[in-house]
DNA sequence: GTGAAAGCGCTAACAG
DNA sequence: CTGTTAGCGCTTTCAC
């Protein structure tokens, strides 16, 4: 008797005195066996402590009821409520999450989708990392015949789906918003064109500003990142030129955080020397001081609408077409560029240990 | 010819007209093939686009390369850190990570470890959530001779390694700064004495407390949960009460992002009518005004230390005894009860996006 | 309703 | 150095 002798079906079996496929099947409810039988079969495997081997069972059904997840990082707002979205999403369709991550690393990311195609995952979902520039892998893929699609940062193959956020369209909102607000001089740190998230924000931007008839002053776009050193580097920049504008709009949360912590530094407040505004929400974005107005980006319809999609794919493998949704964004204002001292949306939400 | 034919050891096998035992093991470079053998194997299979199939490796090889982890939440600082650690030490020794989300829930965590003990996981690493106290599920894993690791969210099962953080001595340290900082009025709001976490941390309280010989004051010790509302409703109690303790230890952050709300809605202003301290770092402490002094949990060390005691005992399966390590933490001093209206530790630390 | 046979793709032992 | 033989534990025909 060894110590971890896992039970097989065959132990079920000759306990019982059926064979192993009576035992499979039944612990499967086909409707092949009797109430009977199969009750007795569950009963029994239960006071054993039966646990089916998926590796095994996969193999033979060449399936794995697993979906393969690629992301950048984790340990960022965005992505984390993506992925708990994903896992929620997978498990009421009773299916399984393997998740990897990439670190921003694009070999790390090449690895780990042919880990993931080696577990044989039924579909993946994979948003790309920053320097991500080969599409080999993803071609491979879909030799593979695998199902994919692409969540946020996407990379445009043919045959593959993707869900993106209205990056344009969110940012052209903001910087409407701050126009009606009374503002002329706006300011865009603007991460990297290169990137896609970067370049559709960008392209929001210059759709308000041309929309409204106000010139682009190219000193007030500045590029140079996603993070807060180019938030803090960006605001210098402006500052040190003598030509401050009223308003900033960050390409993303960190770089408003390394703004905040720029004019702090120099001695000045916001919103009343300059208003800021930026794309992506956060945990942060409510309790920092003043508390930072931003386009809402709908964490949990991404991740939901991306696993829907490959259930789809997978489920209709040969009838599937590709299919590029974008999520509609919205404006979640709070004490920056709005004039509410005392904000009613600053309100206290649960936010669990 | 199928679509998606996956190619197969044979296939390799046949088209250079050796054995595909040959060829697996050329593959996994084992010492018995020839060089010009294994280079010509892997030539080929590169040609063919051959991805390995794991689920048949690991069938019958009995080992799955790959750790199993049931984490409560993902969307919350201390977790998401802590995980991309334990994804960075698995990736650096190999071993693939299965990341499963039990949302506080623990049918969803039995739910969970029932699919990865189905996955037959090397090893598992589990933090359990606020509601687990059936230890049933852990027999089982323990039966088939699982590797269990718990991680800060500890349950006291013979057989089973933690890894935890140092919650009552973290707790000492922050309460003795606070008293060396001048205040013997402290209060303390601390989550529940249920969960280990609140437990500790109030015994730490209690330590510096009476080592210092202040008495502790019943009303200013507030339970109530670990999140901002908590913290909300534990200021409100201590200002209505009109006998505000001159600091509060809150037993996690978005405790204290709670108080901090209602400090302002109240019109009182940190720290000067009432200083704070928390147990555990997030990005938004340092973005808060004033910035949030706090007890440090290093996450990192967490997750590194987590995996690889489970590694040691996955390779040393017989000889393996259970450790319980417990990190230490360190104060991370901030604007919030010092004496630094300019605060050094406040840089800029680069974020990504 | 039930079961025998075959095989998923791979690796472990052993023989040559 | 290479190959043969035997499974891993399960599901899938297909016959009874």
């Amino acid at each position: 008797m060894e110590k971890s002798a896992h039970i097989t079906l065959d132990d079920i079996a000759k306990k019982i005195g059926v064979s192993k496929v009576t035992v499979s099947k039944a612990l499967r409810g086909h409707p092949d066996i009797s109430k009977e039988t199969t009750k007795l079969v569950r009963k029994v495997s239960e006071e054993l402590g039966y646990t089916p081997n998926y590796m095994a069972r996969n193999l033979s059904s060449k399936r794995s009821n697993t979906i393969g997840v690629v992301v950048p990082k984790i340990a960022h707002f965005f992505f984390s409520a993506v992925i708990e979205s994903i896992y929620d999403t997978a498990f009421h369709n009773n299916y399984e999450i393997i998740l990897t991550v990439s670190q921003e690393n694009s070999e790390r990311e090449i690895k780990h989708i042919e880990s993931l195609l080696a577990m044989r995952v039924d579909g993946l979902i994979v948003s790309i990392t920053q320097q991500t520039r080969d599409s080999a892998i993803f071609d491979k893929v879909k030799k593979q015949g695998i199902p994919l699609t692409f969540i946020d940062r996407v990379l445009d193959i043919p045959g593959t789906s993707s869900v993106t956020v209205d990056d344009r369209g969110g940012t052209f909102q903001a910087i409407e918003h701050a126009i009606k607000h009374g503002y002329t001089k706006i300011a865009h740190l603007a991460g990297f064109p290169e990137i896609n998230i970067g370049l559709r924000r960008y392209q929001g931007f210059e759709d308000a500003m041309k929309q409204y008839n106000i010139p682009i002053n190219s000193d007030w776009v500045i590029y140079g990142g996603f993070g807060e050193e180019a938030g803090y580097r960006g605001f210098m920049k402006l500052y040190n030129s003598n030509n401050l504008p009223e308003f900033i709009f960050a390409v993303t949360y960190p770089v408003a955080l390394g703004v905040y912590a720029a004019v702090e530094e120099v001695g000045l407040k916001i919103p009343d020397d300059i208003d800021i505004m930026c794309f992506g929400n956060s945990d942060v974005n409510r309790f920092i001081s003043p508390s930072l107005s931003c386009v809402n980006q709908p964490t949990e319809q991404l991740g939901k609408t991306a696993v829907e999609l490959i259930l789809d794919q997978i489920k209709n493998i040969d009838t599937f077409e590709p299919q590029h949704i974008e999520i509609p964004t919205g404006l979640l204002l709070r004490e920056t560029c709005t004039n509410r001292g005392n904000n009613p949306f600053r309100k206290i939400i649960s936010v669990e240990i």
